[in-house]
DNA sequence: CACACTTATTGTCTCTTAGCAACTATCTTT
DNA sequence: AAAGATAGTTGCTAAGAGACAATAAGTGTG
């Protein structure tokens, strides 16, 4: 960036301890579905404040360590589980003055899609246990406002599943056309028709066949597929309509 | 917010200058409607850093001062621009090292929703001048990284208009039915057809007439609507159609 | 080999609505 | 009173896709 002498001087009298800053952290809701149930990682602290309840993993922003918000969510998804390169997405930012018994606290949030076969999340630092809650269960109180971060995320999540190609994140590499409904239903809460499913998906050419692979079971294998494009997500131009047969 | 004795003495000894926190500001992308095009505002930077030049209208976030980022904006908008209570909604936070040449920088960016007839923004503190920028213009060249964070902003508005009823912030309490159409056809850069508009505004009972008044002009009257409820926005199942007879 | 089971495809009916065009209505202007 | 302009309505067609039903295909199991 051109800075003008003036400009100098003045970046060199400056200092962040002139201001009483807010505390800023990342906070992450993982998602991921287990047995056809939408769940989310929770981790249980092992300091002050809120210590010993469980609440999303999250940590300060580290400006010497993280060379921007993104890294800052990966560092401390990897340091809280050991989970590494998943589908991030920001959420929202929240910053009052009563979220935190320190300070005005700044959080923002992000959430992950997580595939369901890639799941080996371990306690890390600063956290004594983790373990998957259902998100849509209200009775686990968690810490801070960490409750309604996570209405808000699954609300977020539900919607944006209506028209779009979203649970492609939350599968393996390679899956059948069933699981990839399956998602959908599993997050949406109602079934979806079989046939306008797969014209949908078909016409979105947003997946391909793996040729010369099948799924075996007890019955007629089923063909897998993978992802064309991870890096851009699909919008549908309508919602995902509603089937009877559930 | 129940705490124990231990947490109490952790929370006193808690000092935020122990940390070396983001500077954490507010950004605002405040869109407009004039002459049927969408407008942006930008004001004239007084002081350092990027001294006059011209930036997105923000602020550091005051912890003394705001309850809360909404707050934060709010009150920037108004110390900035002199504008009150118009449609906000937050758009993403950008944090990195190299943004700002002071200091690692955090930016909660909000973008602000104006009807086009209450626009009487002044310059206020540290801005020497604002003016109204071609949201599209990509000749202005803009403090920090604004012009990538207007662009984001113009994407994420046109994208919305094509699912929700946003633009009824950019309308005047009451307005016509061709008014309303030709704020979406000025954001969305193409022609609505006229009764297939109309069809989805009357099934989307979003807007009422009001009754005894008309604007007059040198042609039929034409009735005039208003809002029925502000605070919710409306969202179409289905995207806004093209029309080829513009 | 029949059976159960799931995958995969096909077809049809219907509903929605975009897209187009034509028409009517009601004001001002000349 | 006619002309001009925009407001507002109505009707038709075709495309798209949801919803439902039926059927074919391919595997392991008893």
């Amino acid at each position: 960036m051109k800075t003008s002498s003036g400009e100098n001087e003045f970046i060199d009298n400056y200092n962040i301890h002139n201001y009483n800053p807010p505390l800023t952290t990342v906070d992450l809701v993982i998602f991921t579905i287990i047995d056809n149930k939408l769940k989310t990682l929770v981790a249980k602290r092992s300091e002050y404040p809120a210590k010993s309840k469980w609440a999303l993993p999250g940590g300060i922003i580290k400006t010497e360590l993280d060379d921007n918000i993104d890294a800052a969510a990966i560092r401390i998804l990897k340091e809280k589980t050991g989970v590494t390169s998943p589908y991030i997405e920001q959420l929202q930012t929240i910053g009052n003055k009563n979220r935190d018994p320190r300070c005005w606290s700044l959080t923002v949030i992000y959430f992950a899609l997580i595939p369901f076969d890639s799941i080996t999340p371990v306690a890390g630092r600063s956290v004594t246990d983790i373990k998957w809650l259902e998100a849509e269960d209200h009775n686990q109180q968690l810490a801070f406002d960490h409750n309604l971060i996570l209405e808000n995320a699954v609300t977020r999540l539900k919607s944006k599943v209506e028209y779009t190609a979203l649970p492609l994140h939350l599968l393996p590499k390679e899956f059948t056309l069933t699981e990839f409904q399956q998602v959908f239903e599993t997050i949406l809460g109602h079934s979806v028709d079989k046939s306008a499913f797969r014209r949908r998906i078909r016409e979105a050419k947003i997946i391909e066949e793996v040729k010369g692979k099948m799924r075996y079971g007890s019955n007629r294998p089923a063909k897998l597929f993978k992802a064309i494009d991870t890096d851009t997500l699909h919008y549908f131009s309508r919602n995902m309509g509603i089937s009877r047969n559930m």
